[in-house]
DNA sequence: AGAGCAATGCGACAAAAATCACATCATCGA
DNA sequence: TCGATGATGTGATTTTTGTCGCATTGCTCT
């Protein structure tokens, strides 16, 4: 309960509240896990609760019609997802899977509700973390619409290198494809051209970054 | 100034103001003009002001290293820009330009600010002006991540085939490159295959959509 | 330890999109 | 009305990306 009251302290929700009203927020959440693969919210759904990560990593994502996957964003601990759905009351847009062992704080629409009400402080938090996530997919469409394959796996690895916390899961080729919106083999085909040129190593099934300068570089390239 | 109180009553932001709140809010505002072509604000500029179109259409777009262009949102009367930036104090993500004539309403971030503080009915209302931008993001990068550029093009005309008011201004093929992510000539080519397989009609130097349900069709089919 | 499954590696091709190079057409001022 | 400039039409060619097919490798769970 301590912890929860920690981390709510910590979030980009709740920073700024008081410890009482820390405290009454907390005994609107729930704790809920779920296993790797498994699905949390599907597209469509309605956005019955806001949830912030506590442990593990969260991939949302759309599917087309044909399977394929595009992944929006990778929720690690202390960020949120389903947000949209429960401050709009729409469909939810995204499908949520748990990319590992992933235990969340739950808070129900109503209650998110209730607290926006009670505590207009919240409120700013709330707008800050909606213009973050737009100028997170403004940059994704910057990324689909001007740069190559190949620079904008280089961004997902410079973004995703292993910061040593271990809270960033290691991806799957296939993950990265969906990431990048591609397919799993020019993945592999990129790999392995960035490192042919140097640019990463592979060091027994460990993918390690050899010139992060060059990586950078191609990361912000657009050709 | 009645026209202008009007606009506000009618907006997605002041909808549920009384009368004499309205009349507050209109005191605050600013009237500007732009010429066709013009650019109203640069990407990276400080958010200084958000914007209320009142007439003409407004293209909020990213430009690349190279010089292509990506729009992001043709913001036709009713709606605003520069939100963003205005709500999180940071640089403004996109540069936004006038496809027409344009009259705008503007208010300064400071006045926005003190709005929301008045005013805290307001506050739900950006709330919903932000998750539908977020909403709108969603459907560009599943556009540019699953659909081939046909299938991208058929959905803009789609969306911008004129609706009788004349609001929605009629799109350049270049301007259309922009809003797919693709070129001018593959938009020509794509242009000529719909003409071909019957759905569009080339009228003199007027594009006449000839099977809706085809188009439709196009436009919700991924390949 | 070994079966089974997920993750990779990689060659060969097909398809989509980008680029280049011009010709032609419209439109809007002077 | 005549240019000038911007918008289009179009072929040829190159790049990039997507797809298929299959062999390997590595990991996990009994």
């Amino acid at each position: 309960m301590t912890q929860l009251r920690e981390y709510l302290q910590a979030s980009s929700y709740f920073a700024n509240l008081s410890p009482s009203e820390i405290d009454s927020v907390s005994r609107l959440i729930f704790e809920k896990s779920f296993a790797k693969g498994e699905i949390i919210t599907w597209e469509g759904d309605p956005g019955d609760a806001l949830y912030l990560v506590a442990s593990g990593a969260v991939k949302c994502f759309k599917t087309s019609e044909e399977g394929k996957e595009q992944i929006l964003q990778i929720i690690l601990p202390g960020n949120s997802f389903n947000d949209v759905a429960v401050f709009d009351g729409g469909p939810s847009p995204t499908s949520a899977e748990a990319m590992s062992l992933v235990s969340l704080y739950g808070i129900a629409r109503r209650d998110m509700e209730r607290i926006l009400n009670d505590y207009p402080k919240v409120v700013p938090n709330v707008v800050k973390v909606l213009t973050a996530r737009i100028r997170h997919l403004l940059e994704l469409v910057e990324d689909l619409s001007f740069r190559h394959v190949i620079n904008r796996i280089a961004r997902v690895l410079m973004e995703y290198a292993s910061d040593g916390t271990g809270s960033k899961p290691k991806l799957t080729q296939q993950e990265m494809a969906a990431m990048t919106g591609t397919a799993r083999e020019v993945v592999g085909r990129s790999l392995k051209t960035l490192q042919e040129e140097g640019v990463i190593r592979m060091e027994r099934n460990r993918l390690v970054i050899a010139d992060k300068d060059s990586l950078q570089q191609m990361a912000s390239s657009i050709s």
